[in-house]
DNA sequence: CTAGGTGCAAAAGGTTTGCGGTTAA
DNA sequence: TTAACCGCAAACCTTTTGCACCTAG
């Protein structure tokens, strides 16, 4: 499995707009988080790495996931007190995560739902982000590699 | 500052409940939480309750929430990877979070928009809990014993 | 008398950081 | 050649746990 010419350049020109290089390192945890879309934490991204790149350390993913984020390629997701989760998704969404299986589903809601609910707020906030989570059981079992509902 | 009789009954008749006892110690984190309903962490919530209580400890302190969470007295509240809040709001209602002065605000959304955004979901999933965190800057510095929103 | 509660200190679990050596513009 | 990177190990921070002592029913 290699990175698409596409995505590499997406990578290397977000990381270069944030100061950073891209290295091998970073292009293989870019791929890992893009291929197979489930939500992966810093550690399974960490144990899928190192079937192809033996001598990658926990810090050096810890790191890159943060550069990640901070350069707008992927987003942290955090349920309750659990690891922290990556998603490439960067479009506003919901979030399912099921009590059964721990998976986690993205969750495409109409867009103009994010912006009815902001309207809601009293105008004493000033709202950027709005984050929502459902929690339940999923029924299906789903294909892992199509976890992107409503599309 | 002293339980009320009121909140004294709802504290014992659900510990009575979960099968555990009423102590001071317990009578006096569930006051400090019902007091000032600013969404403390357990730290904070520590460090109030040493005031009167010197020789609590921390873990105590811990052991407390988790049991009032297991007893449907306090919600337990989590943004990103921050220390856990505890809230006493136990209605179904969204939190605004403050990226400057880092205050967590009830956000009372009208009930009918937890229903419409579940009945979005598709059929494949089975939720009870839904989460709707804001995340934004405050404009008004509000007093702290009144950020109930919408009341 | 004994189940349940407390406080202490240590452990756990996820994440971050300091540092010495390495690599690429 | 020098700034950016990497991996290792240690530190950090929140939360949980094991244990000895204590207390209320």
């Amino acid at each position: 499995m290699k990175l698409l010419i596409r995505d590499r350049e997406i990578l290397s020109s977000a990381l270069n707009k944030g100061g950073y290089r891209p290295t091998p390192q970073r292009e293989h945890i870019y791929l890992i988080i893009l291929n197979k879309r489930d939500h992966p934490t810093a550690d399974e991204i960490y144990v899928r790495c190192k079937k192809e790149m033996q001598g990658i350390s926990l810090a050096t993913v810890y790191n890159c996931l943060e550069m990640f984020v901070e350069c707008g390629l992927v987003k942290q997701v955090n349920f309750e007190r659990e690891p922290s989760r990556y998603c490439p998704n960067l479009m506003e969404h919901a979030h399912f995560h099921c009590k059964n299986t721990g998976k986690v589903f993205d969750i495409d809601l109409p867009n103009e739902y994010f912006n009815e609910i902001k309207k809601l707020l009293p105008n004493s906030f000033n709202t950027d982000i709005v984050e929502i989570n459902f929690r339940g059981i999923c029924k299906t079992e789903m294909d892992e590699t199509s976890q992107l509902v409503n599309e």
